[in-house]
DNA sequence: GCTCCTGTACCGTCCGGTCGGTACAGTAAA
DNA sequence: TTTACTGTACCGACCGGACGGTACAGGAGC
């Protein structure tokens, strides 16, 4: 699939050199592909961004649902693991993540995001042994992503591998 | 001041109609200036921008030392205050930072953000009753920021104030 | 020869920044 | 008190270039 490439040219130039660097011509060079050829897939920048914006999300969300097994309160669990895959994995995906998120600021690119977001959160926590802990639990996993991908030396392995651990105990605490 | 109010005019003009709509002249005639007036006080669009992290920064610092009494992991709960100062308080303070952080992707204008998060997040625990929790605390208010600020309508008043007092107790429980 | 795709030349717009100028307040010597 | 000069604040026309998008002319494979 060649869009795929075309998704792919265009989140290394966004990560490596910011937004304002996505330009059509810069994407079309960096897939070997002439300008026309980029416009021919996506016929327009904001479509590219969406494109952009929707794998990305797909991703997450199939990340959280190889982690969740089913079981009562797993959903808050495998959010957390799947977080921290993000974080501490070799790809450090999450510089593509918020790079993405800074080309997505207008409000018809972000709403697939706002989507996603009132999606991982809104999850009922009913079935969770302590609800409000598990709500607490996801959104410090939200705090992370974002602190991580501001100042990623901030936390060594150690210090993450300590808040894992206690995110997940949290999660599992009934009060 | 006259840069007060340059500022308020490009915050407004951000928060309402986001990131494209910060131009040169749309800032000076929101602000009733011409476009030489402008740019007068902020020779670049790079420093007027630079002037809304900065100055944003500046208000949640002093949000937070506000709150700040001193005693043994006051910080943490200082932060917790701040944050739902922010997100529940009437101006709804917290669309004007989305925005702005929106607008300060190039690494120059996003490196104060990046500094203000390590130094927000940075601070030593070990005052705190039970450090990884605080850290955890600190964090969940950051992802509720988060949250929040992509989806608004997600948290009802009652669950805001639940998971504030929660968070609160987190941060004060011993280990 | 028709469909799908690519390459390239080009257009119009918009935007950041420059620049020559105005208005005016202060001030200091004559 | 007049004059000459300086610094500050502000104005707005204009320029150069970048960028999104269009048009169109191929070309490969069926």
């Amino acid at each position: 699939m060649k869009k795929h490439a075309l998704l792919d040219a265009a989140e290394a130039l966004l990560s490596e050199q910011g937004t304002q660097a996505l330009t059509l011509t810069a994407v079309a060079d960096r897939a070997g592909v002439s300008k026309g050829g980029l416009l021919y897939h996506f016929p327009t920048k904001e479509a590219l961004v969406q494109g952009l914006v929707a794998r990305v999300i797909e991703e997450f969300d199939a990340l959280v649902a190889a982690h969740d097994d089913g079981t009562p309160g797993a959903y808050t669990r495998a959010y957390v693991e799947a977080t921290f895959e993000v974080l501490t994995g070799e790809a450090r995906a999450y510089r593509r993540w918020s790079a993405i998120m800074a080309a997505a600021t207008d409000p018809e690119l972000a709403a697939p995001l706002n989507e996603a977001m009132a999606r991982w959160h809104g999850r009922p926590a009913a079935a969770d042994p302590d609800p409000v802990a598990a709500m607490i639990v996801r959104l410090a996993a939200e705090g992370l992503w974002e602190v991580v991908s501001h100042t990623p030396e901030l936390y060594d392995a150690g210090q993450l591998d300590a808040l894992k651990q206690r995110l997940l105990a949290l999660a599992a605490e009934r009060r």
